[in-house]
DNA sequence: TGATTATCAACAAGTCATGCTAGCTAACAG
DNA sequence: CTGTTAGCTAGCATGACTTGTTGATAATCA
């Protein structure tokens, strides 16, 4: 994603006007490393904007996914999650407490086997599961 | 998945009823690669069993997701697919019509980088997604 | 300053999935 | 064969998540 202020630059070139929620919302999405959801998000923003709506949290994340600077991401579990992180990336997900870590793998692309002639692949997702160190420590 | 009559003998034992709902959704499930959502399997069984209920799908679905003997899909693109192939694969998905379907991977396990100490990983889930040879026939 | 757009509140709707009730029916043990 | 029990259906409700709508207010920016 872009800084908050190429953002700010980029909206208004959009012809999008620069609220303070929307600011708001790039600050607390800059660097953020936690793939929040919109909720999470929410409850962040409302603590340093009392009075900001979940409405407008959704509206801006939309407008920031069709312009391509953060990636909205299901894993299956529960809301969708907002990642600032448009690099080609993949998850490892905590089961037990949902953590999300970004990894990066190597051996892309990967080969498959099946009855599939003929498919063009455009992307692919790869999703860890398991155990966080800290999850772990905290059963043991 | 095991055959219709293997999981007939596998419901009684564990006291659940046999009934002509349980063994048609059994049937339906058999060697099934269309990867269906609940809706479509029941729209499909109710073909062959006016009266039916949508709420005795998911009932079925689930005790059989319970037994391990099919699996639970959530691609991130509305309902839960339901999958009676419970070996280790993974998943092309046409982003154009959703046909999904079956692949293998062999560079398992994967290895990746990332800033996560100790996590203990459990499963690995991988979609692919594109365009399947249909589709891309179609639009040419 | 003035035109445009965003925001908010409140409410609705849509999708997917599950829960609950009541009454009827069917399975299966004895 | 029969009684007990579980499952079935219809109908309605709830819940989570997300988007749409409307109308009034306020802020942005040319
Ligand atoms: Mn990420
Ligand atoms: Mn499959
Ligand atoms: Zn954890
Ligand atoms: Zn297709």
């Amino acid at each position: 994603m872009k800084t908050p202020e190429e953002l700010v630059a980029r909206f208004r070139k959009q012809g999008y006007k620069v609220t303070p929620q929307r600011q708001l919302i790039f600050r607390l999405l800059n660097g953020n490393t936690a793939h929040p959801t919109a909720e999470t998000l929410y409850e962040v923003a409302a603590q340093q904007m009392p009075g900001i709506s979940l409405r407008t949290v959704y509206q801006t994340l939309s407008e920031l996914s069709a312009m391509g600077e953060v990636q909205h991401i299901d894993l299956g579990s529960g809301a969708v999650r907002f990642d600032p992180n448009v690099d080609d990336h993949h998850h490892l997900v905590c089961s037990t407490c949902g953590v999300v870590h970004d990894v990066y793998v190597n051996q892309t692309p990967l080969h498959f086997e099946g009855d599939v002639e003929g498919f063009a692949v455009h992307s692919t997702r790869i999703v860890f599961s398991g155990e966080c160190a800290r999850c772990a420590h905290l059963s043991a």
